[in-house]
DNA sequence: TTTTGGTTCAAACGTATGTTTCATACGAAC
DNA sequence: GTTCGTATGAAACATACGTTTGAACCAAAA
């Protein structure tokens, strides 16, 4: 079992991070919580920072994949000019069905809250994470709104998307 | 000018706790950007926590003021039964004027990312903040809306209002 | 049985944190 | 000119942080 230890960390480092922060939840209050040694994040992960890249990239990445797949099937039904109403939903749903699902572990997943973190925590801890897991999802959205309304350019449907996101989050936090 | 210093140091702080976060701003990055001594800030305030508090209050008194201010006016002009356009306006109009109007000093005000770290940094360090600035006036604020809205139980309306307040801020953020 | 490779452990590393101390400097009151 | 309360300064305080080290462990391979 290689990965026992592993997943217990993740499982701590989720709660802690989203309940008290990135800089204010420490090392020693992870492996404390997840009953390992100290030195097991750098082992297992490297450092502080890539276990948080790791916290991150466990729950978005399968919701990030599902939006992308719901997208699909509504830019395949109509494709030169897609339904709005889909897009938002392959958008909004995936990460709403995730947040508020029982817990699929014995492990309670505070999407909400740590997207909350994604978007207000200093900008270089959290900049690799965002970019991996966000910014190319929502570029791909950006451009099928571009497509279902072609008179906005993509920097207003950038931040628009980047402001419902927040209320979504915010929500959901 | 005993408050030279005290100003410059919540200048500072109000900078850097709104870029960064709570945790992650040390006292030492705050007296170097406000050009004061390290000491100086547990000299005038007594410790980081009370600085963060004065950071909080400083802001949110006066726009919390208002807010009662314009309330009380709009239970005035209809005491049984007040118009809720008017109390949404009195709770929404202060905080927006104050972020977006120009700087009044030299220090930028920057309300949106610090009502982001009211709502999002680990609930005891900024309690006390939250209890005093913000829990009474949201109080006076839902019993306006349950004169407005007697069909609604308190709690329901305070989540409402609470959940207002958060997809403002983020939007201001 | 011995060896190997992956994993855990206690301990220490150097650095950064918030706070305290004590000496000094300044200005008004006497 | 001396005194006194306030304010600033440099340095040290103890603690907590992320990271590294090297020994110990342990199952599977040789």
């Amino acid at each position: 079992m290689q990965s026992e230890t592993k997943t217990r960390i993740l499982d701590a480092a989720e709660i802690l991070l989203a309940q008290n922060g990135l800089s204010a939840t420490s090392m020693r209050a992870i492996t404390e919580a997840a009953n390992v040694n100290l030195a097991a994040i750098n082992y297992h992960f490297g450092s502080k920072e890539a276990l948080i890249h790791a916290v991150f990239a466990r729950r978005l990445a399968p919701v990030n994949e599902r939006r992308l797949a719901m997208l699909d099937q509504v830019l395949k039904a109509n494709p030169k000019r897609p339904k709005i109403r889909g897009i938002l939903r392959a958008f909004a749903l995936p990460i709403l069905e995730t947040a508020f699902q029982p817990t699929n572990e014995n492990c309670p997943v505070q999407l909400g809250a740590l997207m909350i973190r994604l978007y207000t925590e200093p900008a270089q801890v959290v900049e690799r994470s965002f970019n991996e897991q966000m910014a190319s999802t929502a570029r791909r959205f950006v451009s099928a709104l571009h497509a279902a309304l072609p008179k906005l350019d993509n920097e207003v449907l950038y931040w628009r998307t980047h402001f419902c996101v927040g209320c979504l989050v915010h929500t959901m936090h």
